[in-house]
DNA sequence: AACGGCACCTGGTCGC
DNA sequence: TGCGACCAGGTGCCGT
């Protein structure tokens, strides 16, 4: 589900309900997520406060006083800011009992997201230490993509969802920038042009943050931690649009396969 | 090293 | 109405 604009927007969500709240409690439900949440996790949390909420890739740091815990919210998963307790439902899998009486609850049907925990630098975690650089800062741009398209026979579409070149582009948003810059996504990344490569950094940056301002996107059911969806589906141009007209020449939009994944492009729009 | 495929899990939808 | 097949926003890991 969230990508990266979704899950930014669950950080700027949560974060000023979070720094420098105590955790009085945590409360594991259903532990059984990508991989078993911690057993001492709970005690270790306990009695910290929270530092801050940083985002690196999709995952987001509650920062703490002696560590820090590592959150993903996989492809189905959402944390909400609740003012009192209500009855959880079947997954709600895990709870953060604040010392104001609020709590932080991880909702995850699919259970595909984590919560692991590190007491060193979190940025040297196995699951951190090789990702790929945010998009939207100055260490992604033309110098750094284009010498890493050369010679690659991988899909293009394939190489933007690649976290070791970058993160935080899945599927919804590839097929977006590729649709932006007029790339066919079956293009070998080596056979781009310097052009398509200007225009794929400036185009990911630019749609990433008008995602970011929208709340993200709600296909189904992301929600952000005020339990409210992002409103940039309406601005889809190809991802779930299949069989519609193109809003730039009207040809119908196509959708294939890609290494098992929809991909929703238009055929004359996109080369 | 680079690349493609699979698994992990639940729930919604579609066709018969 | 019921049932099975298939699909879904991620990504680490495995085999080639």
């Amino acid at each position: 589900m969230p990508e990266l604009p979704e899950v930014e927007t669950t950080r700027r969500g949560i974060e000023p309900h979070l720094v420098g709240r105590n955790i009085n409690r945590m409360v594991v439900r259903n532990g059984r997520l990508r991989w078993p949440i911690p057993d001492e996790l709970p005690a270790w949390a306990q009695d910290q406060t929270i530092v801050r909420v940083e985002r690196r890739s999709k995952y987001l740091f509650l920062v703490l006083e002696r560590g820090t815990v590592l959150v993903h919210l996989g492809m189905s998963g959402s944390l909400r800011i609740l003012l009192d307790d209500p009855t959880p439902n079947k997954h709600d899998h895990v709870d953060l009992e604040l010392d104001n009486g609020t709590r932080l609850r991880y909702h995850d049907p699919r259970r595909f997201g984590l919560w692991l925990y590190t007491e060193t630098d979190v940025h040297g975690h196995r699951l951190i230490e090789n990702l790929g650089p945010e998009p939207l800062t100055d260490s992604f741009d033309f110098d750094y993509l284009y010498p890493r398209t050369r010679k690659r026979k991988t899909k293009i579409k394939t190489l933007l969802m690649d976290a070791k070149l970058v993160v935080g582009v899945g599927n919804i948003y590839a097929n977006e920038a590729l649709f932006l810059s007029g790339i066919y996504p079956h293009k070998l990344a080596g056979r781009l042009t310097k052009a398509e490569c200007h225009s794929l950094v400036s185009n990911v940056k630019s749609l990433l943050a008008m995602a970011i301002n929208q709340g993200g996107t709600t296909l189904k059911d992301f929600v952000g931690a005020d339990g409210k969806p992002g409103y940039f589906a309406q601005s889809l141009n190809v991802y779930g649009r299949a069989g519609l007209p193109c809003r730039l020449c009207a040809t119908l939009i196509k959708e294939v396969r890609t290494n098992n994944r929809s991909t929703c492009y238009c055929h004359q729009c996109q080369s």
